[in-house]
DNA sequence: TCATAATATGATATAATGTATCATCTACGT
DNA sequence: ACGTAGATGATACATTATATCATATTATGA
């Protein structure tokens, strides 16, 4: 379970989102940043208007759904956002703060129970694994980014726990 | 590469479907099967969209989309075709013939290149990584198939081998 | 500081995709 | 033939995504 953010930590991600993008020559805009606060904001994977109707729930300027899908596709540029392709939805990055560059090799858990994502690396063996099944059919991989269905802990227990 | 069906082919595999069909209690009627056969002679995914126009090519009656997109289900429910969840497009299920019963562990991989699906079993050490990774965070994965995107041996010859 | 180019956003229209609902038709058992 | 269940037709509409041009904002050099 994605764990909720206070303002006080909302706020250090929105700085290091800022930095991230200033290496990169870009800025986060105030749209960007309330786009990316959106989904920082939320525990569970949120579609383009869904994140439309949120920020506009805030602001009293309506943002156009145009600038919402620019802005999403920016941020996911950025590597501020995934994008899950199985749902088309967008989630924030777990790695913002730290200086993850693995981005390549990073997994999706999508809880069933919850609609929660966990972003968890790919291990060694797992990514040897698909590497070889693929290779006896003679396809090379290009991206080790998979969207994975299951139950998170908190979910299996409050399954098995009763009430 | 997925190969390309003479007709003699096709009418065999129709036929397996039908009777695939019959062993679960349901009917593959005319509209199905002109659905399936369809995906059936397609090199590479498609939409539902484009598939009711391949529908629509061949014969004088307009099928709408709404048919198309419940014969689709029908379909895929009988394991007839898959849905390419990262593209929402569909292909036509690469065992009919034969009498594999794995459909939980199927992973597709995509061709970047022709956009050529190949339908291949999960190995036992994939299917343990994976399940022991999403362990490492308390996750129990419901399902192993995935769709992993790369380049088919066609393709990377065709790349290297120049014109 | 001001003009200007580059970037970002607003506004509008429309394309593409997917679903809800009810009417009609067809196959099948009785 | 009749009634029922399943399948399809038809229509409307919801949702998702993109194209395009206008306007605003920011950075930069004269």
């Amino acid at each position: 379970m994605k764990k909720q953010v206070n303002p006080k930590e909302l706020d250090v991600l929105l700085r290091a989102a800022e930095v991230s993008c200033a290496e990169n020559g870009a800025r986060l805009t105030e749209r960007r940043r309330q786009v990316l606060s959106v989904l920082m904001q939320s525990s569970s994977p949120l579609s383009a208007y869904e994140v439309l109707d949120l920020c506009n729930r805030s602001t009293a300027s309506a943002m156009p759904a145009m600038s919402v899908y620019r802005i999403l596709d920016f941020l996911e540029q950025q590597l501020l956002v995934h994008r899950l392709s199985t749902s088309n939805k967008y989630v924030s990055c777990a790695h913002i703060t730290c200086d993850h560059k693995h981005f390549q090799t990073t997994h999706f858990l999508l809880c069933e129970g919850c609609s929660s994502v966990e972003e968890v690396d790919a291990t060694e063996e797992a990514s040897e694994a698909l590497e070889q099944m693929a290779k006896t059919v003679g396809f090379k991989l290009t991206t080790q980014q998979f969207e994975l269905s299951g139950i998170c802990t908190t979910c299996q227990n409050s399954a098995s726990g009763g009430v």
